[in-house]
RNA sequence: GGAGCCGUAGUUCAGUUGGUUAGAACGCCAGCCUGUCACGUUGGAGGUCGCGGGUUCGAGUCCCGUCGGCUCCGCCA
């Protein structure tokens, strides 16, 4: 038989009585997170989100109390009526903040009884979880660790930091409509059948971009959201299809202003965690990151460059490399220090990942006692020694090198040095590096279709100096050039995760036309999609941009972890189910008659 | 769309070259226990080896398919 839990009040938290309340009074509620049954008295560890305290029931000193305690389970809710009493030095448990007290109970209430559960929640003394898949169809009893409690914790502060920040900038928080309108250029969307208009569709936002720039032609001038986005792809460690952005935009604004808001978003926020970001992020060109890291989101918490040696095979040498440098392509090296011991097997394992990305293969050269290299019969001892030299390696290192297109070499080379820095323990996981990566490229050269596609999105504007050669590019026809413009766009990089992103806008018609014609999109479609745009920038659009940040990422950062589940309360699996709920689900035939939707299931 | 890893008791895992009765730890149930906090201790219950097919005298183990989870490539303006 349950008990009501009637009139009473909780006096405490179970994580917060300490030797200043010993002789009180309390009541407290929880969970049994534990119970240890001793004969003639028990102890319960009793578990709310604040912490766990420690309950002595005695069969002496209250019999019913005691008898009630034997009943109980493990996640049984119960709540505790007793004093406080400081516990004996030898009893003291220092691990838990609560540990100098305990609390002898003269009444327990069982509220609730509970199953045994599927899983335990936190099994002690192992790191082994059950399995991910168990924990998300029970995420309600997942969510009750301390560790994913603690994560939404920070999330909430996180927010709210982001808030007062914002606010006391004077921008101001606005919402925009979740049932949107489709844009088929970027993601896939999800869309939502009208009822109303039987054949047309809804679309979730990717993201609030446009809505936020006719905010700014509304003279709103600063504005911001977080904004819960969209996006119908395929997940990732840090991807889900819905997430949240801080979206941010403001009027009159150059790139240093973003920059600035940018900074100082990230330094409140990390001052959470008692991280002084530097007032000024480091910044890197998108060319120079390119170069140097092989990724426009690099990690700057270890080295490892890449090493352009191209040169030495401008005329004579392996023939792949040379091909590759005749062709434009590159050949680039990394350094690993102290890795001449590396295995046959281990490079065969990073030759393999490199072929990921695409690459021909991985050379190497190990400056061991003797110098081996796999280069060593095509090239011969003195070349090699001069790749060595040229990339100061010492003895003891080894030397990667890729060959290939440019695109190719840069990931995989990149790649292979985030990889080797995780196994080789080159992160040190207390450091926090930004930076700003800048002049993005404004369109990319898509291979399949051979067109050329707006890298940020068709809304940003060419960087000033670019101008020219982007008139010249789109209204002379020479679309080659496309791949020269920089634009106005920036992301800033956290710790090798693109936590944000932006740019200055395009606020005058002419300029969006021509972009909207440079990304292939005829004068009728632009109308169709984008006319209501269009038309608004001839009302007198200031000059305006801004950035979204990325909240789960920012998130994931700051509470340590690699895995957007755990930033998250309800996540779904990387195949885009929620194991909980199971969705997505079927629908009534009804529901679909209604919106003039008759499925084809045939594949 | 493609690749890799994984799937055995409620949970986490082990399981030899294909061999007869599939194990361990934790959890669970019952008893004992005056200071535990990963309590201890005695005993007990608990298995469709993800699912389907095949090879074989014999399959947890080998093969094919399929489902699910995780990670990566493509994708993510």
């Amino acid at each position: 038989m349950l008990d009501s839990l009637g009139n009473l009040e909780r006096t405490h938290t179970c994580g917060e009585l300490d030797v200043k309340n010993v002789g009180e009074r309390v009541v407290l509620m929880g969970w049994v997170a534990r119970k240890r049954d001793f004969g003639i008295f028990t102890f319960l560890d009793l578990r709310d989100r604040e912490g766990i305290t420690q309950i002595v029931i005695s069969e002496d000193v209250a019999p019913q109390a005691h008898a009630k305690a034997k009943q109980v389970r493990n996640e049984y809710v119960v709540a505790v009526k007793g004093s406080v009493v400081a516990r004996s030095d030898s009893a003291v448990n220092p691990k838990i903040p609560t540990g100098r007290i305990e609390v002898l109970a003269d009444e327990i209430l069982i509220l609730n009884e509970s199953k045994t559960l599927p899983f335990e929640i936190e099994k002690a003394g192992s790191q082994n979880l059950a399995s991910e898949e168990l924990r998300l169809k029970y995420r309600y009893l997942d969510l009750r660790r301390q560790r994913l409690q603690k994560n939404l914790i920070m999330r909430a502060q996180v927010i709210r930091k982001i808030r007062e920040y914002m606010d006391s900038l004077g921008f101001i928080e606005i919402e925009t409509p979740i049932l949107l309108k489709s844009t088929p250029e970027g993601a896939r969307d999800f869309l939502v059948p009208s009822r109303v208009y039987k054949g047309k569709f809804y679309a979730l936002p990717q993201s609030p971009q446009i809505l936020k720039q006719i905010c700014m032609i509304a003279g709103l001038d600063r504005y911001y959201q977080i904004a819960r986005c969209f996006r119908d792809e395929d997940l990732r460690a840090d991807r889900q299809p819905e997430f949240t952005q801080l979206d941010v935009e403001m009027s009159f604004a150059n790139q240093e202003m973003i920059y600035r808001i940018i900074e100082g978003v990230f330094r409140s926020v990390f001052k959470l965690i008692d991280v002084d970001l530097p007032e000024q992020f480091p910044r890197l060109t998108y060319k120079e990151a390119i170069e140097r890291f092989g990724t426009d989101k690099p990690d700057l918490r270890f080295g490892m460059e890449l090493q352009d040696i191209s040169d030495l095979f401008k005329n004579d040498g392996f023939a792949p490399f040379t091909s590759a440098v005749a062709s434009g392509g590159q050949v680039k090296a990394i350094v690993v220090k102290g890795r001449a011991d590396y295995s046959r097997k281990r490079l065969d394992e990073l030759q393999q990942l490199t072929k990921r990305y695409g690459a021909g293969g991985l050379a190497w050269i190990k400056l061991a006692d003797e110098t081996s290299s796999s280069l060593m019969k095509a090239l011969g001892e003195a070349k090699v020694e001069e790749i060595a030299s040229k990339v100061k390696a010492e003895k003891g290192d080894a030397v990667l090198i890729v060959a290939g297109k440019k695109k190719v070499v840069a990931s995989s080379l990149g790649a292979l040095r985030t990889e080797i820095a995780e196994t080789e323990n080159l992160i040190d996981r207390n450091s926090y590096k930004p930076v700003l990566i800048t002049e993005f490229p404004m369109f990319e050269y898509n291979e399949d279709t051979c067109e050329y596609e707006a890298a940020h999105h068709p809304f940003t504007a060419p960087m000033d100096e670019d101008v020219e050669l982007f008139y010249r590019a789109v209204e002379k026809g020479e679309r080659e050039l496309l791949g020269k413009i920089r634009a106005k766009a920036y992301d800033a990089v956290i710790n090798g995760y693109e936590c944000a992103g932006g740019s200055i806008r395009i606020h005058q018609r002419r300029l969006q036309e021509l972009n909207f014609k440079a990304i292939g999109l005829s004068n009728e479609t632009a109308i169709e999609r984008f006319g209501f745009f269009l038309e608004a920038l001839d009302y007198g659009a200031p000059p305006h941009g801004g950035f979204a940040a990325g909240i789960e990422r920012t998130c994931m950062i700051i509470c340590g972890t690699e895995n957007i589940r755990d930033v998250m309360a309800f996540p779904k699996t990387s195949s885009g189910q929620d194991l909980m709920i199971d969705s997505p689900s079927l629908v009534e035939e009804s529901q679909l008659k209604e919106l003039g939707i008759r499925l084809d299931t045939r594949e």
